[in-house]
Parts: structure tokens; sequence; C-alpha cells
DNA sequence: CGAGACACGC
DNA sequence: GACGTACGTGTCTCGA
């Protein structure tokens, strides 16, 4: 069977411009639209493997149709010149794909399209047409279908006769009655105003035609609606004319020409190189190529001894570790890079050197490294004091510019144009695969590593001294960074039996609530399968179908909250969900990461990751502790001090990114109400909604505590509305009530946003950067995405800021006291100690200083200090 | 093995 | 006129 794949070409590459963010090369070509109708042309290459191709695009400015009507198309803006720059790369694209493109003059894609599928589905040709562009539709038939693309542009829908029909119950020949119509704003397509696609739908269901519906004109309901078409039936008439494809253009390319070829593997590769789509190249098999040509064996030493001369001030040094996770983990090799040379050290030969012990744990000469916490923390593991890091190029490198997509040596390397290192997962391997590679692949990439570091140490410093960060850095950072590593490293206590008991309890319980559920509804079916679980809901019980997903009903909590009181099933599925999330990440998660060794809980900070300065938490995430509903709560209890006696003691900022907003923002009823330290949603609500405190009720305050979180976190009108279930319209006017009430918060945001549009970037209080380059985007959602982002980041990044600095100033404080109680973790506004039994009073009084007094702001911060037998019990 | 749906914290 | 909308981590299912 002979296959012939038609693309829509300017509508593929549209799609894929405003689908994407604005890419470009290192030489300033952008890319983005390139780049997502490449990976459309291999998706429909490896999906379709059609015998013919063919794509085809628009020829000038005007067609035949601007003779029926001069306006046509009138109100699009003019294509942008990112855009249009773009163009000329797709033809190259397809020369070296070997496809074939075509375009004629007068004509649009469209009637190319049009004309070609309805001639090869004449000469038994099954046709598949690939567009963005829903007109399209109307050449589905029996042998034509048309792939629509849905969202992004890999994404697509596949209509046939069946599907046309289910989604608009009409026969493709109709999509042209339901444009005309209705009409089309994109294309300035008048049809009959005030007609939609409701509408026009239910005409066409009727009368079938546009023509149908003014021959019985009479027979159409509604008085307003005929007024309506027999006011505009010449626009009817025209419109329809204008949406029809023409089906027979004058074109004068044969099937022979559209045969598909092999593709010219060289042309694609130096391509594709040029355009660095590093990704594409991986899946064309071109990556390997690319690498051995760059390479070229650095000269290293392999130690046999470790001598002090090797171990200069400063050095680079890399300590390897295999696992992600860094606890406990075996290092497979050392490598040192300094004016001396480039060594690579066994492991074994470094771990039982006095010298090289003695040297890591001399403050006084310097090393740089990559990721210290993860050097520190793994020779910690093994008795080796790792001291004198003066310079981490991974924090460096994320303060800099956060947004890089990875902060290891092969990325930071290749971003700074230094010798090039080999990415992990190449010299390593992936999964199963991975694994230790030979002694001479080994030393050379570790090596490789040290020397980089040694390169770009000097240039990344510059970079920071010249963006104003040294001292964020020097200060912040780095300190912080060791203190990071005290906690992983000493970990936390947790009562195991008490774990192991709960989760005993839970799983019968589960077990009695899946048989109450699998009985209701009449059948056994696996609950945590949404797909399952919506095929029960929605098709068994027929419940009614609020949201779908684009893989099927959508089963949600909120979704489920809703059809609360149409099953009793309900109830219980969302009581089964909520144990069974328990159960699963909390109990047996936090049970299969207790350390075997030190029965304690170590997780990873990682410091380099967030665009806004916050630290995340993994393997296991514990800034993700249930705290909201009591039966989660409780698993708070397992969390315990190491020494009996002692207890534990948790310290939260109060309001923290409100008392920030009120300090850069210096708006003064904000600032007031800090000051008087008001209950600020309480306050919020009072002048949001003009009522006295008395007034305010539990609804009003909820709504006020709403508005002021949409505010630190940077949502939007939608993100308030799916929060309160009120409308858009609503979550709008209290968004613009809030700024009546708070204008100096509003100035404040207009500032930033145009700050942002200026500089590409916005800045917290100690100088950490996002830069925000969609915030000039012309795609409507990313622009406002950056917008929200340059109002948030300063708010969120500025108490990250606050937070990190209080805790680098206990950690000093604590061991300039010799305190024994210990820092256990940080929630983002909290921060959680081990305190033993005759520091509590002390500690207490000193963290909510130290906490307080981080910095001067406008306003006082406040920090609320509370300890208990356990965590749960610190409250 | 990766993507998607879902749910937890701030 | 629609777009599809805080971040980050982890678990489970499902289809390739």
């Amino acid at each position: 069977m002979k296959k012939l794949v038609l693309v829509d070409g300017n509508s593929i590459a549209y799609r894929a411009f405003f689908a994407l963010p604005l890419l470009n090369t290192d030489k300033g070509v952008y890319t983005n639209a390139i780049y997502g109708f490449t990976t459309m042309l291999l998706k429909v290459l490896e999906e379709e493997n059609p015998t013919h191709m063919m794509v085809a695009f628009d020829a000038g400015k005007t067609t035949f149709r601007h003779n029926t009507y001069k306006e046509y198309k009138g109100t699009r803006q003019k294509t942008p010149p990112e855009l249009s720059e773009q163009l000329p790369f797709m033809r190259d694209v397809l020369k070296a794909f070997n496809i074939a493109h075509y375009e004629i003059e007068n004509y649009e894609a469209d009637d190319i399209i049009g004309t070609l599928a309805t001639k090869a589905a004449d000469s038994d040709f099954e046709v598949k047409v690939y567009t963005g562009d829903k007109d399209l539709l109307q050449l589905v038939s029996e042998k034509v279908k048309v792939a629509l693309t849905r969202k992004g542009i890999t994404n697509v829908d596949t209509y046939d006769l069946n599907l046309v029909d289910e989604k608009y119950g009409i026969t493709p020949k109709q999509i042209i009655d339901m444009k005309g119509l209705m009409g089309d704003s994109s294309d300035n397509i008048p049809g009959v105003p005030g007609v939609g696609e409701k509408t026009a739908l239910k005409l066409l269901k009727q009368f079938e035609t546009v023509e149908g519906v003014y021959k019985e004109i009479e027979n159409v309901s509604g008085k307003k609606l005929k007024e309506k078409l027999e006011a505009n039936e010449e626009s009817a008439y025209m419109s329809k004319k204008l949406a029809t494809i023409e089906i027979n253009a004058p074109v004068d390319i044969g099937f022979d020409e559209m045969k598909k070829e092999e593709p010219n593997h060289e042309a694609l590769l130096s391509l594709f190189k040029e355009l660095e789509f590093s990704s594409l190249l991986d899946r064309i098999g071109g990556s390997e190529i690319v690498e051995k040509e760059e390479l070229e064996d650095l000269e290293i030493t392999v130690v046999e001894e470790i001598t002090s001369e090797m171990l200069v001030s400063p050095s680079s040094i890399v300590v390897e570790i295999l696992d992600e996770n860094y606890h406990n983990a075996d290092i497979i090799g050392i490598s040192v890079a300094n004016k001396k040379g480039n060594y690579y050290i066994p492991t074994e030969k470094a771990l039982t050197s006095d010298v090289f012990k003695e040297w890591a744990a001399d403050k006084q000469r310097e090393k740089w490294v990559i990721d210290a916490k993860r050097g520190v923390v793994s020779l910690g593991w093994k008795g080796i004091k790792f001291e004198g890091v003066t310079f981490d190029i991974q924090i460096a490198s994320y303060l800099i510019d956060p947004s890089s997509s990875s902060h290891d040596m092969a990325d930071i390397a290749k971003r700074n144009n230094a010798i090039s290192v080999e990415t992990d997962e190449a010299v390593y391997g992936k999964g199963k695969k991975r694994h230790i590679p030979a002694v001479e692949v080994l030393s050379q990439h570790l090596a490789r590593k040290a020397a980089s570091i040694s390169e770009l140490k000097e240039k990344l410093e510059t970079e920071l001294k010249d963006n104003h960060q040294y001292e964020l850095f020097k200060e912040l950072e780095m300190p912080l960074s060791i203190v990071l590593g005290k906690m992983e490293r000493n970990g936390v206590a947790v009562d195991k039996n008490e774990l192991v008991e709960m989760g005993e309890k839970l799983t019968a319980t589960l077990k009695t609530i899946e048989a109450e559920i699998h009985e209701l509804a009449g059948l056994s079916f696996n609950i945590n399968s949404p797909k399952q679980l919506g095929e029960v809901l929605f098709e068994k019980l027929n419940l009614p179908v609020i949201k779908k997903t684009k893989t099927g009903y959508s089963t949600s909590a909120d979704i489920l909250e809703k059809l609360r009181d149409k099953h009793e099933v309900v109830e219980k599925i969302l009581h089964y969900r909520q144990l069974g999330k328990l159960n699963s990440t909390y109990i047996e998660g936090l049970l299969k990461v207790i350390h075997k060794e030190t029965g304690k809980i170590h997780t990873i900070f990682n410091q380099a990751l967030t665009q806004t300065g916050r630290l995340s938490s993994t393997e296991p995430n514990l800034q993700n502790i249930p705290i909201r509903l009591e039966e989660g709560r409780k698993i708070r209890h397992a969390f315990i001090p190491e020494q009996s006696g002692s207890v534990i003691l948790a310290a939260d900022y109060s309001q923290i990114e409100l008392r920030v907003l009120a300090h850069i923002s210096k708006d003064k009823n904000l600032i007031d109400a800090f000051v008087n330290d008001l209950d600020i949603h309480t306050k919020t609500a009072m002048d949001v909604f003009h009522v006295t405190e008395e007034e305010v009720t539990s609804q009003m305050r909820r709504t006020a505590k709403a508005v002021n979180f949409g505010i630190v976190y940077g949502i939007s009108d939608y993100g308030l509305s799916q929060n309160l279930g009120i409308t858009r319209k609503e979550a709008q006017e209290f968004i613009n009530r809030y700024f009546e009430s708070f204008p100096g918060v509003k100035e404040y945001m207009e500032n930033i946003v145009r700050e942002a549009k200026e500089n590409g970037y916005v800045t917290t209080m100690l100088k950490r950067r996002r830069y925000l380059p969609e915030i000039n985007s012309r795609n409507f959602n990313q622009r406002s995405f950056a917008e929200r982002t340059a109002m948030n980041t300063p708010i969120q990044g500025s108490a990250a800021d606050i937070i990190k600095k209080a805790m680098v100033n206990m950690a000093e404080e604590m061991e300039k006291q010799e305190l024994k109680s210990k820092l256990l973790l940080q929630v983002h506004d909290e921060l959680i100690f081990e305190v033993v039994k005759d520091e509590i009073d002390l500690m207490s009084k000193l963290v909510r200083d130290v906490m307080e007094s981080a910095v001067e702001l406008d306003v006082p911060l406040k920090a609320d200090v509370e300890y208990g037998a356990t965590w749960y019990d610190a409250k």
C-alpha cells in the first residue's frame, strides 16, 4: 500500500514557534521553530513510515482568496522576524531528509494539500495530512486522515471520519459550512456575527449546509438568530467560499517526485551540529562521531605514592562517586590538578595516605572543587576530614545562572568553552549499564574534570564579582554548603518501630477500605490506576464527567471532592488515596531509606537546583512530611531526638514572604500591618472587603489568605480561581481590590516587570539572580509566566536568602558557644534542631534571635519557636 | 524506561 | 479570542 504524508509547513512552523521557548545557537540564530519542525518530521518518519512525503508552504502574501475578499487574513500580524529567518533552514532540513517540498504563487499550502490529497486518494494512496489548522479537517475521507497538532507539536489527534463526527457531529464537508456561519477570526473571515461554534453546529444539524439554512430560513428558531442570519447572508456565502480548500490548484508536481528517499545522513549531521540540536544528533545516531573528534588525551600522572609536592595550594580536586546518593557510597577515584600537574589517585591510595589526609584536613591549603558537599560528606563517612574548600564551581555556576539545565562538570565546561569533559553518562553509562570503566578511561575523565575546575575558577569568580554576587557566594552559599553537609551526615533519628506499627495499621485499614470500594463498585479493580478508576466511576457508575485529562477521565482529589455526594464510594476512594499515599510514600518510603549503619535517615539537600534559591531535599524528601491533616501529621511522631532526654525544636518564620514583600515594595499599609503585628490575613480581609476587624468572617479570611498566597507564589487569576473555586473574573476582582488596598505592592509589581524587561533578569535582596528571557516573548503564555516569575522570585528568593543566612549565622554561633545541639533540617521557612536538655532555654532564645536578626528589614522578622519529644510535638 | 496522573510540603 | 498557567519530589500505573 502506498502511503502519502502531506505536511502543512507554515502551520507546523507557526505552532512550533509559539509552542517552544525562543532557543538560539551560540551564534544567535533562532532555532525553536526549526527544532519543533524537525522533531515533528522525525516523529512522522518513525511512526508513519511513508512511501511518499511532501511538505507544502505558502507562497507570497496574496492569494486568489484576496480577489474574493481583500481583508482575508487582514488582521493577522506580520510574521515575526524571529520566525521568518528560520524558514530557509527548514528547507535545508527537508533537503537533508530528502523530503520534497512545494509551493505555488497565489495559493496557500492548504490548497496544494487539498489538491494532492484528493488526487492521491483517487490513485489508491492512503493519505495522512499533518497540520495545526482545523480547516483541513474538511479533507477527511475514507482514505484521508488529518493529524491535528494538539499541545506542543509532536502531540497530535488523528481525525478520521469517526472522530470528526464524534467531535463535531458533522461530516468533513460541513466544516466549510461551519466556517461559513461562524467565521474564523484568525483568518479574518467574518461569517455571521453572533454565531459561534455551538450555534453553527446546531444549525447544520438541522439544515446541513449554509444553502440549506437560507432555503428554509423561516424554520430557524429564535428571532434574534434569524435576523442575524438574514442580515449577513452574503457574508455567510462568501465566508464559506473563503474557507473552502481548492482541490484543483495548478499543481505541477508528480507523485514520483514525492517518493521518500533515505535521508542524507551526513548532511543531517552537519546541519544538526550547526543548529546545536544535540539531542536530535543522538536520535539519528551521530553523537559518538561528534565527541570523538574533540577529545585529545590530557597528560596525567597515575599516582603510586602520594607526596606533599603533588598537593600544592591551591589544587582542584575531584572525589568521584558513581552513585547519585553519596551517603556511604564507594569512592571510585580521586583526581587532583594544580600547577605541578594532573594526578589520578586510586581511591585506596588516597584513603590510606597520611599525606593525603593531612592535606585534606588542612584549612590553610586551598581546594577548588565541584560540589563541595558531595566530597566533604563522602570523605566524612570514611573518617577523613575535608576542609579548606574555597571555591565550589557548581555553586558558582548555579549562582551565575540557576536556569542552566545542570551544573555538572561536562555542562559547565561546555558552556564556558573550557577543555571538553565527557558527560558522566557517556563514560559510565546509565541505568543497568552503569559501570566503572577501565582505569585509563576513568583517570582521563576525572583528570579532565579537575583540570577544568582549575581552568574555569577565575573566569567564574570574575563573573560573580561582575554580577555583585561574590559576597553571596563567599559569605553565604559556600559556608552554607558546609552546614548542609554536616546536617546530611548527621542525619535524623527515627523510631523505626513506630513507623512499622503505623504501617501495619494502615495496611489493615487500606485492605478494609479496598474491599468496601470493590463491594460498592460491584467489581474488583485497581484503585491506584486512574484509568481503571475512571472507567468504574464514569462508565460503570455513570457519575458526571467534570474534567478529562488527555489520557482519560480526571480522578484528582478536587474532582472527586465535587462528586462526594453523588455516590458513597467517592468518599472512600478519597480516604483510600490519602492513606495509600501515607503508606507508600511516607511509611514504606522512609523505612526504605533508613541507613543500615546509623539507623538514621540521611537526606541530601540540593543546593544548586531551584530557580528561586530555595533548597530541595531528596532520598528522602524531608521537606514534604505531612502536617495539614492529622492522620498524616502523625508520621512526625517517628522523628525523634537521637539522644534520650533531648528534644526536637522547630522554629519557623512567621509570614516571611509577606514581610519581605512589605520591605521591598515599601508599601505603607503592609509595613504598618507588620510593625503593629496584625494578623495579616485578617488585615487583608478588612482592606479587601472594606469591613472592620469584627466583621471579618472566616470565609473572608480564607479568601484573603488565598489572595496573599497567590501574591507570594506568583499564581495567576486562574490559579486563584482554582484555589477558591470561584470564576476567573471574581479572582481578578479580588486581586484588583488587593492592589487598591496595597498600592505600593502594585507599584512594585509594575516596576519589577519593567526592570526585568530592561535587564533580562531580576535579583533578590542578597543579589541572587534569575534570568527571564521569555519576558519579551510575543507568546502570551510565556510572557505572562515570565512576568509573574519576575514579581515572585525576588519575594521567594529573598526569603530563601534570609533563612540561609540564619542557618550560617546559627552554625557559627553554636560552634562559638560549643553547643551540643544540632541543626537537623530546613523546610523553606523553618529550621528543625535536636536540642540537648540543658540547652533548651538557651537554644530557644538563640534560635529566635539569630533568625529574627538575620537581615535588617523595614519590618520586624518574627520567628516562632516550639519544642517537644518528637517532631510531632514541636508545634 | 519514560510519561502521565496524582499528592505531599512550602 | 484562546492560549493554560507556583515549585519540587516521590509513587504508582501503563504501554513501548
